[in-house]
DNA sequence: TGCTTATTTCATTTTTTTTTGAAAAGTTTG
DNA sequence: CAAACTTTTCAAAAAAAAATGAAATAAGCA
């Protein structure tokens, strides 16, 4: 039972705060974990996405218990993502960082920065079993070649797919 | 230059193979890790995609070079898939895999399985949040129940989107 | 320009994940 | 049912990924 609570049994201002935060940097870990991004980079987003003003990265660090090295690391991350941007303060020389909350452009994003790579180079790979693949009339060709055809349908479908799901995001 | 190779400068049909299966393997280990899966995982699929035979454990772990262990794990979870099955071999105790190649499926599969779970919890990590938020009226209570309708929103909409995803993967 | 503050980089450490290897458990067959 | 073979499990080792911290760099200001 927390000791600064009000006699009615509210929580203060601060309190909800604090522990709407907390959910928001346990969610945003979790959701940035499924698309491979370190748990450092859930956090900061996780605390931008409710902060109602721009921090600045050492008050990031010092409220996420984070290094430094980390916290600059994760914001490179996510200034490339664009899923966040920097916002001047007047008489203040350092970065502020605020939250970018269009879900569906960060996800359209995401599929071309960090999927979309890996797609053309699959596409490579499966070029090279094609070369290794010579016209010799065996009865075992035939099955080798439906394999790569598989292969090229399911690249295909992902190159077009993919691009495309973000417009299907309807928020 | 391979020393084995027919004069006619043409590879042999098992290098043919060999050089497909490295292909291949290669392949799935970075699909699959795109997934999140383990190396070996990919390995083992890479493999049993382009072999026309079903192979028993003990051919994976020798081709591969893995371990049994690993080999054993890797399979269990091609299993949780469907991604894998068995296939029976008449005088033979072992069992044999085979490669599911439908990839529509397994697509599908990896999103009821893997992902799905995630949303859920996410659902009820907002509505913590919401609870957090009484309705003081605060000027910033507005902020805040944008920012959890946004949330909201965000995770109907994969709720929605995801399970259909595997319906529009036309192969 | 030189001083101060802010940020990046990166070698090292820590943590987490994956693989291994061997023992335990389970199967099949003579 | 026991011997031979196959598969699973799991503690320990190895490998991979992430975080740290301090030095280097950059950027703003007097």
């Amino acid at each position: 039972m927390p000791h600064l609570s009000p006699i009615n049994g509210k929580q203060s201002i601060q309190e909800t705060e604090q522990a709407i935060e907390i959910e928001s940097i346990d969610f945003f870990v979790r959701m940035m974990s499924i698309l491979g991004m370190p748990r450092s980079v859930g956090e900061i987003y996780g605390l931008l996405y409710f902060s109602a003003v721009p921090l600045p990265m050492d008050q990031i660090v010092s409220r996420l218990g984070i290094s430094i090295g980390s916290a600059s690391q994760g914001l490179k991350t996510l200034r490339s993502l664009k899923a966040v941007r920097t916002s001047y303060v007047p008489g203040d020389r350092r970065d502020h960082y605020l939250a970018e909350t269009e879900f569906r452009r960060l996800f359209s994003n995401f599929i071309k920065e960090e999927i979309m790579p890996h797609m053309e180079s699959a596409k490579e790979r499966i070029a090279k079993m094609e070369e290794a693949l010579p016209m010799q009339d065996e009865k075992s060709a035939e099955f080798y070649k439906i394999r790569i055809e598989k292969l090229k349908r399911l690249t295909r479908a992902g190159g077009r797919l993919l691009p495309a799901l973000a417009g299907l995001l309807k928020l």
